[in-house]
Formats: C-alpha cells, sequence, structure tokens
DNA sequence: GACGAATAGTTCGCCAGCGAAGTAGCTTCC
DNA sequence: GGAAGCTACTTCGCTGGCGAACTATTCGTC
C-alpha cells in the first residue's frame, strides 16, 4: 500500500503530494502545448481545484486526480460515440458490442457462448438472454456442433456483418475526429504513454 | 465527415491511413521510452495486428486504434478499481457513485435529487429508485425545503460520509499505483495530452 | 386572481443483466 | 461399462435502470 492517504483531520500536512501549485499552471515542461490548452481550463482542472477547497485534508496528486478524471472523460465520450453510431444504424448498444467482439477476435465471425461471455465481461446467463434476442433479430445464428453435442457456436450472419460494419465506420469517424486534436507526433508520444501503463495493468 | 471509412470490398487500396507497419515499430519517436514497453506487445497491439489481418479491407489508422483500445483498458482498470473499492467496505458500485457525486459537488454534501440525476448520467426515475434504497441504508437523508415544496435536498449522512472516505481512500490508492508507473514528468506530459482531448471533447 | 404552462419528484411497466440452480452431454477411471 | 465429476448451455427469480405517465406545486400572464 504506497501513498498512504489516511482520513485525518490536518488540513496543512499534506503539501507534499501536491503538484506545482495554483489552478493556471505556468506551462508543462513537455515542449510545444499549445497556448489554449496551457491556460484554459477543462473539466479535469475545476474539478481538483474545487476538490481542493473543499477537501483540504484528502491527500491527493492533483496531476493523478486529472489523469483519472480526463481517462473517464475521454473514455466517456468513446462510449456515447459508439453507442451513438450503433443506434444511427438500428443496433441496441448491446448488439453492436456483441457483434464487435465476435468479428475482431482471432476467428472471426465465429466463437462459442462461453468464450464470448468472458470477452464481454457478462455472465453466461447474460450470454444466453443476449443470443437469444440478436438470433431473433437476424444479426446472429446458433449452430450445433457436430463432433461435440454440448458445444454450440455463434455465427454473425451476412446482415449482422454488414450491419456492424456500417456502425464500425461511423465510430471509427468519431475517434479520428477526437484523435486527430493530436499531431501524428502527439498521438505516437500519447500511445506509448498509455501504453506504459496498459502494459503495467496487464502484468496485474 | 473527415476520414472517409468505407466498406468499399478493394483490399489493398487502403495503405494511405496506416501508420509505419509491422508491429514491433523501430521505436517511438518520443524520447526515451524504455526498452519494455517498446518491445513488447500489449493487448492494443495485438488487437490491431489482428484486425491487420482479418480486416484489410478496413481502413484504419493503427494508432489511433491502439489509442482507444488502451483508454478503453485503463477506463475499465479504474472502474474495477472503483468497484473493489466500494464492495471492501459494504457499498455497491451505484451507493459509491452516488455518494461521491454528492461530495465532489460545489456544495458538498448536498443536492437536489435531479441536479444529481444529471451529473451520474441516469434518469430521475433510476434517481428515485438509488435514493430509496440509499436512504433506507441510512447513508442519505431526504429533506423537504421550505420555500418551494416540490422541492427536495440529498444531503449525505456522517455514516454515509464516512464509509464514501474509506471507499476512497482506496480507490486512491489504486489510481496512485498505476500512474506512479510513469515518472512524474510522463505524468505531466501525459495530463497535458489527456487535456488538449477533454477540452476538445468539452467544445462539443 | 385564476387559468395554463412549466417544473420537481414519484409511480408504473418494461428490459437487460446477474447469480444460482437445472439439464444435457462428455470424460475419466476403477 | 457405469457412476462421479466436469463442462456447456439454459431457465428462473431478482435488481437497477429507463421512458412515459401522473401528482403536486409554482410561475406567468392577462
Amino acid at each position: 500500500m504506497p501513498a498512504t492517504r489516511t482520513s485525518s483531520e490536518t488540513p496543512g500536512e499534506t503539501t507534499g503530494a501536491r503538484s506545482s501549485g495554483e489552478l493556471a499552471r505556468p506551462l508543462a515542461p513537455s515542449e510545444g502545448v499549445t497556448a489554449r490548452s496551457a491556460d484554459t481550463e477543462d473539466r479535469a482542472d475545476r474539478h481538483v481545484a474545487r476538490w481542493r477547497d473543499h477537501w483540504i485534508d484528502v491527500d491527493f496528486d492533483d496531476e493523478i486526480e486529472a489523469i483519472t478524471v480526463r481517462i473517464g472523460l475521454i473514455s466517456k465520450f468513446f462510449d456515447d460515440a459508439r453507442a451513438a453510431a450503433a443506434s444511427e444504424v438500428g443496433l441496441a448498444d448491446f448488439e453492436y458490442k456483441t457483434l464487435h467482439m465476435l468479428m475482431i477476435r482471432d476467428t472471426p465471425g465465429h466463437a462459442s457462448p462461453t468464450a464470448l461471455a468472458k470477452d464481454l465481461d457478462i455472465s453466461p446467463a447474460g450470454m444466453t438472454g443476449r443470443l437469444d434476442s440478436m438470433e431473433k433479430a437476424g444479426w446472429v445464428r446458433r449452430t450445433a456442433s457436430v463432433e461435440d453435442r454440448r458445444k454450440i457456436s455463434v455465427e454473425a450472419t451476412k446482415a449482422g456483418i454488414e450491419i456492424w460494419r456500417r456502425a464500425m465506420d461511423l465510430r471509427g469517424e468519431a475517434e479520428t475526429r477526437l484523435l486527430e486534436t493530436l499531431s501524428p507526433e502527439r498521438r505516437t508520444e500519447l500511445a506509448a504513454l498509455l501504453k506504459q501503463l496498459t502494459l503495467r495493468i496487464e502484468d496485474e
């Protein structure tokens, strides 16, 4: 347990972990941050500022807090974009997610219900429900395996693949639109920094 | 609509948008990426590689795809950490989220149900349900307003505040543990890059 | 000062997902 | 070769959330 963040009631005692200082920091050391991004507050900045006002006895590193908030905001943006893309073409969010997972796996277009459930982080029971409604809608098909009659293969239908592709294109547009805010060099930097974190996560 | 990503069936026609090339890129141009992070694949790398193998006719920028996948993974890590912290102290995930939103707002500890529902991105009906069960559990209290009898104020109880603080400390530990993977300078870089994106999002 | 519109919150019926229990089929091993 | 145990999927009852009415109160306007 590093970074012991006690609920101590000693207000002024936590200066050590704090980052530089007031809200509009002088300018990040990393070269070439645009003026706009340096002196304009985003929601994360405002959150941290409010936090400092009201919960002065909580020992938080401002920058870590800001990063987690921003990751959450960006992730929400992607989630919303995905949901919007799905509904645009007439898919429920869960239908898109299921089709997507089905298509991007190493055996594109078919999988066992259990494997799919694991990938989607839902229970086997939930998977059954999804497949029931999606089979009825015509996006997937269940076919029994011959060599092991317990096994079932879920396959995307032609219609399912088609509609998924349309939703995916819309979704990709939104993602691209956002990330083109950054220059290619910046994107490479960002990708590398994020990768350090995902590798850490995969190490458990 | 930038980045027209059609569902065209012309496989080799999309080379323009691709980033550098094979999976293990020579090494990102950004200074000082650790060796480990440059030559080890993470889940996003594997996803992109598989993608390229199976969906060669889809026009994706590898790096943009990798970034979105990584943001998703990191966000999921934070979500899981939050849920684990909540259950550790005996709170349902939705209870923690509600208490948290109640406490971090500019009027810490109390708010109207509608305002809270908006912040939490759930419906008014859902809010009523949450408050019913949380009031029964003793984490919040509903008090009627005097000057406008339609209005209700939701307030966190002492017990609610206490248990929220305990969960939050646990959650913060997990976040700190992950982000300490990066040096303070790297964290500053990351925060700045992410801020460019959140500012863009806030611009709509 | 009274009637219509707007607002705050609750109630109702529905749906997606979960956990636990149930069923069916394969595998192992004596 | 058959009983025990594992695996794959389904069924059932419950819960959190949504959207759409509904109730109560205030505001706006003439």
